[in-house]
RNA sequence: GCUGACGUAGCUCAGUCGGUAGAGCACAUCCUUGGUAAGGAUGAGGUCACCGGUUCAAUCCCGGUCGUCAGCUCCA
């Protein structure tokens, strides 16, 4: 029998039989990794793994503990779906059905509308199709064999998803699994049954192509595993993220509040939510003065005049509010904080001498979102920037960039928040700026981050038409990424200002500017901020800090000192004067998520100590004030994170 | 903005197949002065989102508007 060789990724190398499949080689190694293999790849390209191998090659295996490995499991998952829905509604038409990050969905047009209840049969008919344990058959077509067959299945999405197919295109491929086919350029799994645990999470409406001029379709959301428990601690996993929703914690903290009759997208900072941004802001300016930052303030609104120069008016105009009229000239609310930075470069002659220029400011701005985007506090209509803008030399923008990052490391570590992703978006099509300035800003870009020995991703064609720029998104504690910081060239501004500065030379240079913003905003950093802690702050930023609790009238007094000798050290006390029981106290001071109880009684006013009770950790014991103090401050000093 | 669902007391939610509404928590008063997650009694609270229509009668049915939620698209 022919041999042919077979080399994994570690290296080794092995013979074997000439169409033995990627099960197996998956075999010959263990039959845990044959049990939990899904999908193969040979030399580079993904095949199922009954594939029969042919020729020498590479060979990858995926387990579901593998991206690849996820995916595969997850679009199956969705072709299944789509053959229970067919099932169901055999009139129904399919538009795609990706895997996603979590799961997978199909995009269906069917006449009936779906609910909850629907899930549930569309399930219980996956469930059936499971059991059957159909293979995936793969099947190439040509073009019009494809056309017609789709022709006949009077899948109008499917016709269009082949006709904008190259015209080179030999073979079209299809998987039919059950008798279900459909269009799909796989691999998949090697049967229906392997998909083991699912459920179907939600249907919502979409668009065919995301056009919302385009047909309408359902789309079921759904999510899969190999393993039960898998599947229960991702269900967990989605009510723990809904326990923690900012919206759901800013009520219950009395944190914030949105009001649909003064405006939605507009934010109310009650006395505990502000409490906590100021801290947040506290921070934030001393850190920025720390690191060669000076601070501004600029209006919040300027004539159109101002705005036509930035280009604003013709390139932002449909996120700006309508202006308004004074003294017959026409103002606008601000929608971003640069162009009065640039007023402020323009009131002097700059030297080379002068830069870089670090200018930050916490500048409110406007802008119209459309109303279905609208969400709690990450998506407002009125916010906060920490928004700051650096001019320099083009000598000094690789130090600014790695300064930037390293500051932006800083912050997100000070607040808690270990794991960054870096993202570099590169020149999109239409631009400003020649293409030397894009080349070496976006260089500047991707030294900085490897000078700082900082991982990232490209995303090609990403970067804004007036510059390349740096996204971080942060994870938080439930592992979900967010994208907050952003670095941003600008060669448009400058150019639109006309910016100057005096060169060694004695000739005008133009400055280079750059945008950043390191939390985002203030109202967006705070919603992933109650999230991330599940709205137990760390005690350098919650609201109160301590709630000192007499456990009866009697011991007024004494409470009194205690929260005296507290506030003389700036420790944010609140003295429980309510005439309840210390049990009904406790219990709402630990649903009001504050980190300390003092509790005093007769014992502690003879001893002269308190008993400290901790949130989540109960009652710690008697200690002396002075020690409690001491050490609070510290964690605050320390803005200790660990609570 | 688009699709769908929803909008009842400060909060969380019942309810009325058309006859102007109810619970728990919170709030107020009183009793109780209590030792680590809810002591008791009494009471006050609602133009049932808003505007129209149908009807003897609308919180309920119909239309519109506004808003919220799940998505789409877009973004800090």
């Amino acid at each position: 029998m022919e041999k042919v060789k077979i080399t994994l990724p570690d290296g080794s190398a092995k013979e074997y039989d000439k169409g033995i499949t990627p099960l197996e080689v998956a075999k010959s190694i263990s039959g845990r990794l044959a049990k939990e293999t899904l999908i193969a790849e040979i030399d580079g390209i993904m095949k199922e793994i009954n594939t029969p191998i042919n020729n020498d090659c590479e060979l990858k295996l995926y387990t579901f503990n593998d991206e690849k490995g996820k995916e595969t499991y997850w679009h199956s998952s969705s072709h299944l779906m789509a053959h229970a829905v067919k099932e169901l509604y055999p009139e129904a038409k399919f538009g795609v059905g990706p895997a996603i990050d979590n799961g997978f969905y199909y995009d269906i047009d069917i006449n009936e509308k779906l609910s909850e209840e629907d899930l549930v049969r569309i399930e219980k008919k996956m469930k059936e199709l499971i059991e059957k344990n159909e293979p995936f058959k793969r099947k190439e077509l040509s073009k019009a064999d494809a056309l017609v067959f789709f022709n006949e299945q009077k899948d109008e999405y499917k016709l269009e998803l082949i006709d904008g197919l190259d015209e080179n295109t030999t073979a079209i491929s299809l998987y039919n699994e059950g008798g279900f086919t459909d269009l799909c350029l796989g691999p998949h799994l090697p049967s229906t049954g392997y998909i083991k645990y699912f459920k179907l999470l939600s249907v919502s409406g979409s668009y065919w192509r995301g056009d919302e001029n385009k047909a309408r379709m359902q789309r079921i959301y759904g999510i899969s595993f190999p393993k039960q428990k898998m599947l229960t601690d991702y269900l967990e996993f989605i009510e723990e993220a809904k326990k923690r929703d900012h919206r759901k914690l800013g009520k219950q903290l009395d944190l914030f509040s949105i009001h649909e009759d003064a405006g939605p997208g507009l934010i109310y900072w009650h006395p505990k939510g502000a409490r906590v941004r100021n801290e947040i802001e506290d921070f934030w300016k001393k850190e920025h003065l720390k690191n060669g930052y000076d601070l501004l303030y600029s209006p919040h609104i300027g004539k159109a005049q101002l705005w036509e120069t930035s280009g604003h008016l013709s390139h932002f105009k449909e996120n700006m509010y309508s202006p308004m009229e004074i003294d017959e000239q026409d103002y606008y609310v601000k929608p971003m904080n640069c162009p009065f930075h640039i007023l402020i470069y323009k009131t002097d002659l700059r030297s080379y001498r002068d830069l870089p220029l670090r200018w930050a400011e916490l500048g409110t701005v406007y802008r119209y979102e459309k109303s279905g985007v609208l969400h709690g506090l990450l998506r407002v209509r009125g916010f906060t920037q920490d928004d700051a803008h650096i001019f320099c030399t083009k000598e000094q923008i690789e130090d600014e960039i790695i300064e930037v990052i390293r500051f932006s490391n800083y912050m997100w570590k000070s607040f808690g928040f270990e794991s960054l992703k870096y993202y570099v978006s590169t020149r999109p099509e239409k631009v400003t700026g020649n293409d030397e300035l894009w080349e070496q800003a976006t260089n500047s870009l991707k030294k900085a981050l490897e000078h700082e020995g900082l991982e990232y991703e490209i995303d090609e064609g990403g970067g804004a038409f007036y510059g390349p720029k740096i996204d971080i998104k942060i994870k938080d504690a439930l592992n979900r990424e967010w994208q907050m910081s952003t670095i941003q060239f600008d060669f448009n501004l400058p150019e639109r200002f006309d910016m100057t500065y005096i060169g060694e030379d004695g000739k005008e240079h133009r400055p280079f500017m750059v945008h950043r913003a390191l939390l985002g905003s203030i109202e967006r950093f705070m919603g992933v901020l109650i999230e991330h802690y599940a709205g137990s702050f760390p005690v350098w930023l919650a609201p109160v800090q301590v709630a000192v609790i007499p456990v009866s009238q009697n011991y007024f007094d004494y409470a009194q000192k205690i929260v005296s000798s507290l506030l003389d050290e700036n420790i944010r006390v609140k003295f429980d004067k309510r005439n309840e029981k210390i049990g009904y106290k406790i219990r709402d001071w630990e649903t009001q998520k504050v980190p300390y109880m003092l509790i005093v009684g007769d014992k502690e006013e003879t001893n002269n100590t308190i008993s400290i009770r901790k949130h989540k950790h109960g009652d710690l014991g008697e200690s002396k004030l002075d020690d409690f103090i001491s050490e609070l401050k510290s964690s605050i000093k320390n803005r200790n994170n660990n609570n």
